[in-house]
RNA sequence: GCUCCCAUCGUCUAGAGGCCUAGGACAACACCCUUUCACGGUGUAGACAGGGAUUCGAAUUCCCUUGGGAGUACCA
């Protein structure tokens, strides 16, 4: 049974790269009908906080991620955030200091600060002394660290120790280099590597696709389960926790990269999903865009949902090199997916948007219509605030380009034959086809007339179908607005 | 510093020795459509980081250089 996990730390709101992590693991799952858990690594109680939690649990959702077993709805491998689990590890950390494969350790701080000063300084690579192993009991609690050659002479040959990554390929390191790592602070409480391969083993998780910033974090977690195996093979063991598990396969994805090629961090803008959302971009849109960061369709075709993904996704087909994450394509995918809504659904997601104007205004017929001709060239949400800024309020403020546009003998003609006109919007369309003619014989370019009309009427040079608009603002408004213009005008 | 990973148009990528005078998408530019902007359509420009080696033949294999990224905590 293929079990994968995403495991965020709630020291944040979810990160889009930590959400394309969980979507190539959900991707993976759905191809190979597996299992999606999710769990919350909170063990650093300082930085964690359940307003996180929620943004985590909410992104997620959003994204269409939903998960099998988590903190929320529970599962057989409970409990699903790590605080709850406190209780797990010492036991385990106690099985490896009996078998020889940890040892307590008694240095403190300084005394390991000095032991890396001296490596830098001899160029060296920093590994622990490993002094304490035999040593003598020391003052206070103690750390647990991890005797890393001890178990690498008992399941391997020579100091070097390799994998088969699902992505990357074989992939080798000396663990010479490594040194004996922590597992339990002398605070009792596990270290990051401990705590996942304890939570990994127990809730049964059979295949690890996370970022390659942790490839050095899967050679320490891969001779902790084979020290662990031994543990786990113990009867005891096997009747609360059932048989040990094969070790799991892993794959790592390349980054995700500023334009600058650094880390995307909140100085290059949105980080969160929960940004991106709040910016006008549509879930479906972020999830089929980081999609494409490192994986490509087989038949070409770009947009797709998830579950097309999911049908046609390979791990091993995934890219091994990280990936700049710009917005053209994702703007473009995002105006796409706006296009493809549904008109109740789009007037539904525009509103928050239109939120500083008053609604009432129109009635539903109008704001529909609204919609319908302002949607065109929306990228994200965000953008209906300023493109329909002018349907509201009585009168507009003119751009400096607009008032170039006004024409004083068009707006005057126009005051005086459109009282008469009934402002519906084909009827519009008919009456303005012919005052358009009638000032192209006068020598004023069709594109002229129109321009001057759009400028008193909307302020603007450039906005949605002309004749939409005065339907919509009804006669009262655009006589008004093109009243206060034709005085300008004249100026 | 040390260790590991990566390297095709500006960006995301296709490409698993001959199908490649390197394909697609976004962005750019041009033209068409048009009452503006936009949409849409049609085109143009644009890349195998460099050097060796293997081979009849290399974007594809190997080595070196260079560049970029990551890790190097009693953080996760």
């Amino acid at each position: 049974m293929v079990r994968v996990r995403i495991a965020p730390s709630p020291s944040g709101n979810l990160h889009i790269g930590t959400a394309r992590t969980a979507l190539f693991n959900y991707l993976f799952a759905k191809k190979t009908g597996g299992e999606f858990v999710l769990r919350i690594e909170d063990t650093d109680l300082e930085r964690t906080s359940q307003e996180y939690v929620k943004n985590i649990f909410d992104s997620l959702k959003a994204l269409g991620l939903n998960w099998d077993e988590g903190p929320d709805i529970g599962g057989p491998y409970g409990p699903y955030s790590q605080s709850e689990r406190f209780n797990l590890y010492p036991e385990f950390a106690k099985k490896l200091l009996l078998s020889g494969f940890a040892y307590e350790c008694w240095c403190t701080p300084e005394e390991l600060e000095a032991e890396k000063e001296l490596a830098t300084q001899n160029k060296q690579a920093y590994v622990y002394s490993r002094k304490c192993i035999g040593a003598p009991r020391g003052e206070g609690a103690p750390a647990i660290r991890f005797n890393v050659s001890k178990t690498q002479k008992a399941f391997h040959e020579s100091s070097m120790l390799t994998f088969n990554d699902m992505v990357k390929g074989e992939l080798t390191q000396d663990t010479d280099l490594i040194g004996d790592f922590v597992i339990m602070k002398s605070n009792g409480t596990p270290t990051y590597n401990f705590a996942v391969v304890v939570d990994d083993m127990l809730m049964k998780i059979s295949h690890i696709i996370r970022g390659e910033d942790h490839i050095s974090n899967t050679f320490k977690q891969i001779l902790i389960y084979e020290a662990l195996g031994e543990a786990l093979s113990a009867p005891e063991f096997v009747e609360l926790y059932g048989p040990p598990q094969p070790l799991p396969q892993f794959g790592h994805l390349g980054m995700i990269l500023a334009p600058d090629r650094s880390k995307l961090s909140k100085r290059h803008g949105a980080t969160a999903v929960s940004d991106f959302v709040e910016h006008g971009y549509l879930t479906e849109a972020l999830v089929n865009f980081v999609a494409l960061l490192g994986w490509s369709p087989s038949d070409g075709q770009e947009i797709k949902s998830v579950d097309e993904i999911a049908a046609d996704f390979r791990i091993s087909e995934v890219s091994s090199s990280n990936s700049i994450f710009e917005y053209d394509k994702l703007n473009w995918m995002n105006s796409q997916y706006i296009k493809k809504m549904g008109i109740e659904t789009l007037k539904a997601a525009l509103r928050p948007y239109l939120a500083k104007y008053d609604l009432n205004e129109l009635t539903d017929a109008q704001y529909t219509r609204l919609v319908e001709i302002t949607r065109e060239p929306l990228t994200v949400l965000s953008d209906i605030t300023s493109d329909a800024a002018y349907f509201f309020g009585a009168g507009v403020e003119l751009e400096p380009e607009a008032k170039d546009a006004l024409n004083g003998e068009v707006l005057a003609e126009f005051a005086k034959q459109a009282a008469d006109w009934d402002f519906d919007e084909e009827a519009l369309h008919e009456k303005l086809d012919g005052f358009r003619a009638y000032f192209k014989e006068q020598g004023v370019k069709p594109k002229d007339t129109m321009w001057a009309l759009r400028a008193a009427i909307t302020g603007r040079t450039r906005g949605a179908d002309i004749c939409a608009v005065m339907a919509i603002l009804g006669k009262e408004k655009v006589l008004a607005r093109v009243e206060k213009a034709k005085s300008q005008a004249a100026l």
